[in-house]
DNA sequence: TATTGTTATACTCTATAACTATA
DNA sequence: TATAGTTATAGAGTATAACAATA
């Protein structure tokens, strides 16, 4: 029995992430935020880090990118930085009232989102495909 | 029996699409080229285009972002364009000696990239991903 | 008028290098 | 000297709007 001829997994796993993407930043630009201001949000909300080098490798980003980030976040109200006390090089992020209210918006995008995204899979087939998912982020970790 | 407590498969989609994308990227740029020249150059080579219309749908960019690459492939010597003398607001795209080269270089980083993200999947997982990733699609794709 | 493609312009995300402040 | 973060600068990719050429 032949191989099925099938297109390579890259671009299947491209294509798909552009289109999961692309409808993921719109759906969070109509709710008034944006990917890495989502990232940031959610980050700060679940964890407390202990500095912004911790933040940006939460979100996947080099520590110059989050600080451009950060300085859009305060000019637009969202958070506030001041520096920790105790270790005055640390500047300690933290959410605003109007970045709660942000945060809670684009929450409820992101779960919108993430109910379209998985309309029409099984339990088993989402178990499944997060099992598929992190055996390939494993193939393309750096060594 | 409670469900399993899982990352929405956004944000595993999402981790996913940044890794491998990354790592394609880093492959591309290390055999001289990128993703979208990869994918200009892989859509010239197999099918042939109407037009640049079409040439940017295949590629998933906007007519103007193609010119922009085009006009960088150009200048790179990649290809050549030329206006098609049944039509003359249709400009031919054609693949130069060294458009050619290029291709074949990316074409073994894309490959050598997707042996890589297989690594350890069955033929039936990759069969299996494929088409949940395929499901993932029609998803989000737009009404 | 409609179609094909280009030009002009700008925005977002990202990064590296050099710098400041603090320890 | 080392660490935390910022500033300055730049580059890649993308997009929209206005335009030119052709039909």
């Amino acid at each position: 029995m032949p191989k099925p001829d099938r297109q390579p997994l890259g671009v299947d796993l491209a294509r798909t992430a552009k289109a999961a993407t692309r409808a993921f930043d719109d759906a969070l630009a109509a709710a008034g935020g944006s990917r890495p201001v989502w990232l940031i949000l959610i980050s700060l909300k679940t964890r407390a880090m202990a500095n912004q080098r911790e933040l940006a490798e939460a979100v996947g980003i080099q520590g110059a990118t989050l600080t451009h980030h950060l300085n859009a976040m305060e000019s637009a109200g969202l958070i506030t930085r001041r520096r920790d006390p105790a270790n005055r090089r640390v500047h300690l992020v933290e959410l605003t009232a109007a970045g709660d209210t942000t945060f809670h918006a684009l929450r409820t995008a992101a779960v919108e989102h993430d109910r379209r995204l998985r309309d029409g899979l099984s339990d088993a087939d989402q178990a499944e495909l997060a099992r598929l998912l992190a055996r390939l982020r494993e193939n393309v970790a750096p060594a």
